[in-house]
DNA sequence: TTGAAAGCGCTAACAC
DNA sequence: GTGTTAGCGCTTTCAA
């Protein structure tokens, strides 16, 4: 275990008041320059660091950020909050904060690990992933005035935003895939997306519907819902391609899906009835850009997870010390962060 | 905010001193059962719960674990210890601790971030992934008696085991890999894998080459190393199968390299030369059963990642807590575990 | 078995 | 600009 060094080591090794050293920890500029220098080298000398923990009880903050580590679900889709794991923890700690990990089943037993971790480590905000309709973790939070922010909007609140938040512009992003296979001569775009209800999905299906009647086209018919699996995929993708005016093209709503539908694709014979088959092969654009899509060249819409973590950090500080500030003086009191999407293409599309 | 409790609310509240409020919660068995129900029930009432920081500060202990999460280098692999992370805050959930992340480029980085953990948040304890020959980090810990805890054997180390470790026996798992071709009637298997000189690598292929021995055949030529791409493994594939004597069936050290193999082994005319194209097709088996291989349908090696990490926690507690007891009467001071590796049959082989 | 006192390392207030 | 004092919530002596 390294020697403990605490701030009456510092102090006493640059000749000064314990409290000079906090000063100069805290609030350098109240020190007189010549002081904070030697102080400083003996810091560094002594290679002293402040203790959380006594810092914490002094000022009940204690630099902890808590986020929930998804259980992985499909395997395919994880990555995505892996990603953005990943880039909270860098932006985070560039901000002098570290995360605390906790899992939870559903939102019920999150609530309860708030509470649990609320009494226990204090963690000064939450970042929330995978908001929904009806969203019970943000209202329990809200009504305890708890610092956070989420990754993903507040969906299904009429008006303003109740809090915080970061997303990704998922319409843009079927958008900008629609766009692109218009421009390549697809017509007849279909899409593959998941029951209505949930608002990632809405807001996806959204973008590439509009798009195409923009261009004339009508999406009646065109699109297909169910479940997120890779068979789920390959038979929706199956219907739209085998109907009598069928898809030459597929936006999906994930790259399981999108995976499923290039199945579909690329097995022969069961694509497109023979009439049909002369015609370029059937192009398909998955989202999020995981690994399965690079992997096996589908097209798809990759996330700016690093950004999006590192915007959550940067709303979250601003919290943090804004709450210090008289009220009305730090801007707009529920900032969010909408990023874009790029269309990473490749062999499917 | 919740409203604070403290332990002299629930004193207060049960009618008790301080003292026995606490008492209560760490040694139980010293007070009567009857004062013991009433505080539980003032705790249960209150929603009381022990503020970390201030237990910290009395007894030094944050029932805090720190571990690297990684950058997610190539995305496929990446998400193994995705899984094992996940698996690790669960198991420390239920063991009372919480799961401090952080970020590290290299070992370096990785050590001066211990060195500000440790002044800073104090971690009980550490675990390490990835280990590696001549490994700086492990001695590092080493040096100053932190307990930690490796997922990864320590590579390269002579003799006895350094510190508690739990790994996965890939040698066992490319072993079972190779026994389930030949038992489909496969000779002449071979082995696409990594430079040697990685513990892990080498491990591997160890076990293959082993059993193939068993059943009489030579390995020579049957084995290539190569970085882990998916084009490095579809080259490196083609060159196996292109020979005069082709491999009827690919070990892969990763699902990188499956995934590329596969993409060799199911494009029209660059496999076998003609003459050897009868056969069945060439079985491919990759490692790590990510993502990736689900999808595609790889053959793959699973690694119980949950109960590693389940492992690595039980380690740490016995750690820590067998610090209290005299030397000497906890066993091996430097246990480990080694975990055993799953086939997973999919089409590919 | 329970209570009183001390102090972990730090910082906010106030005095010098 | 610098030093002194107090106390955050808890546990660990020690005494009752």
């Amino acid at each position: 275990m390294p020697e403990k060094v605490t701030i009456a080591d510092v102090a006493r090794h640059a000749g000064v008041s314990r409290q000079t050293v906090s000063n100069v920890l805290n609030t350098p500029e109240v020190v007189r320059e010549e002081t904070r220098r030697r102080v400083l080298d003996a810091v560094e000398e002594l290679g002293y660091r402040v203790n959380q923990a006594a810092r914490q009880m002094r000022t009940g903050r204690s630099r902890l950020i808590a986020t929930r580590i998804e259980p992985d679900r499909d395997g395919i889709n994880g990555s995505v909050l892996d990603r953005f794991l990943h880039g909270l923890t860098e932006s985070a700690a560039r901000a002098g904060y570290r995360v605390l990990l906790y899992t939870a089943d559903d939102d019920t037993a999150e609530i309860a690990t708030f509470a649990d971790l609320l009494g226990a480590y204090e963690p000064d905000a939450f970042v929330l992933t995978g908001t929904h309709h009806g969203d019970i973790r943000t209202s329990w939070l809200l009504d305890r005035g708890m610092p956070f922010v989420t990754f993903g909007r507040p969906w299904g609140v009429p008006d303003g935003t109740p809090h915080a938040w970061v997303d990704v512009d998922g319409a843009a992003g079927t958008a900008a895939a629609t766009r692109h296979l218009l421009d390549a001569g697809h017509r007849r775009i279909g899409f593959l997306g998941w029951p209505a209800g949930s608002g990632v999905g809405d807001d996806r299906r959204e973008g590439w519907a509009r798009t195409l009647r923009a261009a004339g086209v009508d999406p009646a018919g065109l699109d297909r819902a169910t479940s997120d699996g890779v068979d789920d995929g390959e038979a929706a993708a199956r219907e739209l391609l085998e109907s009598d005016d069928p898809a030459t093209a597929l936006v999906c709503v994930s790259d399981s899906l999108a995976l499923g539908a290039l199945h579909t694709v690329r097995s022969p014979g069961a694509a497109a009835p023979a009439e049909h088959r002369a015609g370029p092969p059937v192009a398909v654009i998955g989202f999020d850009d995981t690994p399965v899509a690079k992997a096996v060249g589908i097209t798809s819409l990759s996330q700016p997870l690093a950004e999006a973590a590192a915007s959550c950090v940067t709303l979250l500080t601003r919290l943090l010390d804004g709450d210090s500030r008289p009220s009305g003086s730090s801007g707009d009191p529920h900032p969010h962060v909408l990023l874009q999407p790029s269309l990473v293409v490749r062999r499917s599309g």
